[in-house]
This record gives C-alpha cells, sequence and structure tokens, in this order.
DNA sequence: CCAGGACGCGCG
DNA sequence: AAAGCGCGCGTCCTGG
C-alpha cells in the first residue's frame, strides 16, 4: 500500500508536521524519577505478595506442580492450558468464573505498570526529561506514531494503574499540564465525507445522544432507567465498532459478555439479565438475534446516507485502485474494505490536530511564551504551561483548533469543539481533570474545576487554589 | 544463542 | 463478501 500528498498543502502539512514535532521532543518533559524508583520497588513487593497469594490456590498449585521449573506466571500458554481455555485473553479468563483469575488479572495488570510503563520512564529519562519521539512516517493511516517512550498509550482506564503510571509525569516547577481535546473528532471527520442528515442533526443538536438512544436500543432499557454504565457499553461495544467496520456476532458477544463482568443493572437497581429476560431476550441467542436487527435498523434506517457512502468509497476503490483523502493524500495498492473505508477518516482527523499544533507551536515560539508543546496524542495536545500565560495560550488554542481550522479547510462543514483539562500547579499528569469557562475573582484565571460537595456545587481555581460558590 | 513471529494489552 | 481501524512494547516461544 503506498500514500502520497495529491497537493502542496498535504506535503506541507507533513514537512511542517515534523518540524513541529522535532520542537516537542526537544522540548520533552518533566518525570519525578525519584517517584518512578519507589514505585518499581512497591509494585516489585506487591507483585511477590499476590504470587504468594496465587500459590496457594488449586489451580495454581497444579499449574506449578506440572511444569516445575519452567512454571511461569507470565506464560499464556501455560496458563490457558490449565484454566481450560483457549486464550489466556482477560475476557476470556473472566468468562471462567474461577475467583483467582481476578488475583491473576491483578497481577498481571501491575506487571505490566511496573516493567512497560515505569520501568521505561526510568530508562527513556535523562536528567529528569523524557523527549519522546513522534514519528510521522512510520504509519498506514497517515496518523502520527510514537516511541521511546511510548506517550501515546499511557494507562488512563483503570483508576489503580493510571495512578500508578501517570504520577511520574509532573511540569516544570510551578507550571501546569494542560490537555486540549478535539472533542469527537473521528466522528465529525467522518460526517465531512458522508454528510449524513442524520449525523448532522446528532452533532449539531446538543440535547441528542446518539451512544445512549443506541444503548437503550440494544438492552431494550427505557430513558428513564438509563445509567452512564449501560450508556458506555452502547458507546464502546455497539457505535464505535460498528463505524469501524464490526458486526453484530461480535458486538453481540460483547455486550451479552459485559452484562455479567461490568454487573449491569438499571437505574432502579434491577440486573440487566433479569430485565432482559422479561422482554423475551433472556438467552444469547435470542440476544444475538436482537442485535441483528438493531444493526440493520442503524445502517438502513439511521445511517443510510452514511452507509450509502460507506459502499460508494469501497466501489470507488474497486474501481480506480484509489482512495482521496479531504487533507490532500491519496492511498493506492491492496487494501481490505474496512480498510478502504476507515482510511479517508482516521488520518484527516488526525491531520485536523497536527496543523493546530503546528500553528500552536509557531505561535507559542514566535510570542516567546514560557509555555511549551511536550506531546500530542492523536486528538489532542499536551502543554506545560506557565500559570500567568494560562488564559492566553487557551483561547489561542481555541481559535487555531476551531476558527482557523475552518477557515484553512471548508470541507470542514461541522462545528468543531474543544475540552481543556487541567492539572494543579505542580500537580502530576494522574491529576488532570476537565475545566470550564469561569472566572477566578483570586488570580483572574477563567478556567475552573466544577466540583461536587455533595448537594452543594462549587468551583475551584488550579491555578491558585480559590474556590468560588458563585463563578462569573 | 539470536531473530522474528505470535500474543496480549496499553492508548486514540 | 467479509466480519472493527490505527499504533508500540514486553514476553514467550519457535526455528535456524
Amino acid at each position: 500500500m503506498k500514500i502520497q500528498p495529491t497537493t502542496y498543502d498535504g506535503y506541507k502539512l507533513l514537512h511542517e508536521g515534523v518540524l513541529a514535532l522535532a520542537d516537542i521532543e526537544e522540548n520533552g518533559m518533566c518525570i519525578d524519577i525519584e517517584y518512578c524508583k519507589k514505585q518499581q520497588n512497591h509494585l516489585a513487593r506487591r507483585i511477590k505478595h499476590l504470587e504468594k497469594k496465587l500459590l496457594k490456590d488449586k489451580t495454581v498449585k497444579k499449574w506449578k506442580k506440572k511444569y516445575g521449573s519452567q512454571f511461569n506466571f507470565d506464560s499464556d500458554t501455560q496458563m490457558a492450558k490449565m484454566f481450560n481455555v483457549d486464550s489466556a485473553k482477560q475476557e476470556v479468563m473472566e468468562q471462567i468464573g474461577d475467583p483467582i483469575i481476578d488475583t491473576l488479572i491483578l497481577r498481571k495488570r501491575l506487571s505490566k505498570a511496573r516493567n512497560t510503563y515505569v520501568a521505561n520512564y526510568i530508562r527513556e529519562a535523562v536528567d529528569g526529561m523524557l523527549h519522546p519521539f513522534f514519528h510521522l512516517h512510520t504509519t498506514r493511516s497517515i496518523r502520527s506514531s510514537c516511541s521511546n517512550i511510548n506517550f501515546q498509550n499511557q494507562p488512563v482506564r483503570i483508576e489503580l494503574i493510571k495512578k500508578i503510571v501517570r504520577r511520574a509525569v509532573i511540569p516544570r516547577p510551578g507550571n501546569i499540564i494542560g490537555e486540549i481535546d478535539y472533542s469527537g473528532q473521528e466522528v465529525k471527520v467522518a460526517t465531512c465525507n458522508h454528510k449524513d442528515p442524520e449525523m448532522i442533526k446528532e452533532l449539531n443538536d446538543p440535547s441528542r445522544d446518539m451512544h445512549r438512544d443506541m444503548a437503550m436500543m440494544c438492552y431494550k432499557v427505557p430513558k428513564d432507567l438509563m445509567t452512564s454504565k449501560i450508556r458506555y457499553c452502547g458507546k464502546n461495544k455497539f457505535v464505535f465498532p460498528q463505524f469501524y467496520g464490526d458486526y453484530y456476532v461480535h458486538n453481540a458477544t460483547d455486550l451479552w459478555n459485559a452484562i455479567t463482568t461490568l454487573n449491569l443493572e438499571l437505574k432502579n437497581g434491577i440486573p440487566l439479565h433479569k430485565h432482559l429476560k422479561s422482554n423475551k431476550l433472556g438467552t444469547y441467542s435470542k440476544f444475538e438475534s436482537h442485535i441483528k436487527k438493531v444493526e440493520k435498523y442503524f445502517w438502513e434506517d439511521k445511517f443510510s446516507v452514511y452507509a450509502d457512502w460507506k459502499q460508494q468509497i469501497w466501489d470507488d476503490y474497486c474501481d480506480t485502485g484509489q482512495v482521496f483523502l479531504y487533507s490532500g493524500f491519496v492511498c493506492s495498492g491492496y487494501m481490505e474494505r474496512n480498510k478502504v473505508i476507515n482510511m479517508p477518516i482516521q488520518g484527516p482527523a488526525f491531520h485536523c490536530l497536527l496543523w493546530s499544533l503546528i500553528k500552536i507551536n509557531k505561535w507559542l515560539k514566535e510570542t516567546g511564551k514560557q509555555t511549551k508543546v511536550i506531546g500530542q496524542i492523536h486528538d489532542s495536545i499536551v502543554l506545560d504551561i506557565y500559570p500567568p500565560e494560562l488564559n492566553e495560550v487557551i483561547e489561542k488554542c481555541r481559535k487555531i483548533m476551531t476558527e482557523d481550522i475552518v477557515t484553512h479547510w471548508p470541507w470542514l462543514i461541522v462545528q468543531l469543539k474543544i475540552d481543556v483539562e487541567l492539572t494543579p500547579v505542580d500537580g502530576s499528569w494522574y491529576l488532570k481533570e476537565e475545566v470550564k469557562r469561569a472566572d477566578c475573582h483570586e488570580c483572574g484565571s477563567s478556567w475552573m474545576w466544577q466540583k461536587e460537595d455533595g448537594d452543594e456545587e462549587y468551583w475551584e481555581c488550579p491555578v491558585c487554589e480559590n474556590i468560588e460558590t458563585v463563578p462569573f
């Protein structure tokens, strides 16, 4: 497969992109090495402790006896064999229902945190600074990649592991780490391609919520009994997989397994399994044929224009052997259907970030700011922010990322939006939380955390820790 | 003994 | 007709 620029604009994006990413590499980020070393020892002890506990288990005892000196907790082959499964994947292991599995999974997670993440901070940091490489020449998608360390896959989904790992990344003394991300950028860039009026309505009407609606449909849950967990499953086990070309059998399996592994229940406390049973979806095979119907509705009724576009882009590729990208590129060579459909979306979505990154970095340099870009994660920019520059920097980023870019690329026909997350002054990356527009009367910062204490809502300033009960 | 493949898992 | 896209890294394991 080959991919190349079709326009000078495309070429220039990569050229200037490489230079901007080189600046970011040079800037680097601060690492709390002392913390990393302590944490590494702590994790070693914790893992050893878990292994001691595991060795008291019946199955693990058998496992050790069978393999003797070859016995190894890290061997997936051994583990799968002992538990009579084809694969040692977590989702497979979880289905066994043996209580020892939780401990085995925890051991695996802690081991990964130690051996992959914390160890690499220590290995790659020089004098407390880390300089990950950001590449633009490695991927099939024309996204970026990142190595030594891979800053783009630092844990965030599991609270315990997130804390262990992200605690190591800290701002320069007196500064704040800020992350500005495009919200829903891939869905929006897809929409710029297919222009499905139903999706445009979804995106323009803030009262609508397709992830919630699809979750409701998949599990037959009425609106007033919905929970955020059920919505999460609709979004991540049906909607997104469908956009990437997944199909109902896989979706149904995932959605079905999630009911037990995530302990799903309705808002009124009724277990989801019970709820499905009373709606005649009590067995997997009934549930699967239900999801088949949901898939049919999704593509034939709800997003039929999107479906037509997918067919069109595939037909065009079959005729010409080419796929064109709005950001100024063409792909040719052998590709499977799902890859073809994805190509015009994934790359250009990243290119919006890259274009913005180039402008933001240039502005920071030209105006002599102390704030620096220190990283990039596909649809977000990570900054080390000098607090007196906070308001100005965020405003400039907002303007570039949501206004200037639309002027540059008129194919961006839907409204773009950013979200902002900040750490406290001197606070680690783990502590970053979303901020909203709200003025702090103490220090003049325009961005505050919206917090709750029981029924009481209040606002806290990341810069000066001031608390406001009535902002603005 | 080493290189490279397979697998698993972290992220968007 | 095929059956989720894109990455990097650590570990195990196989074949030469």
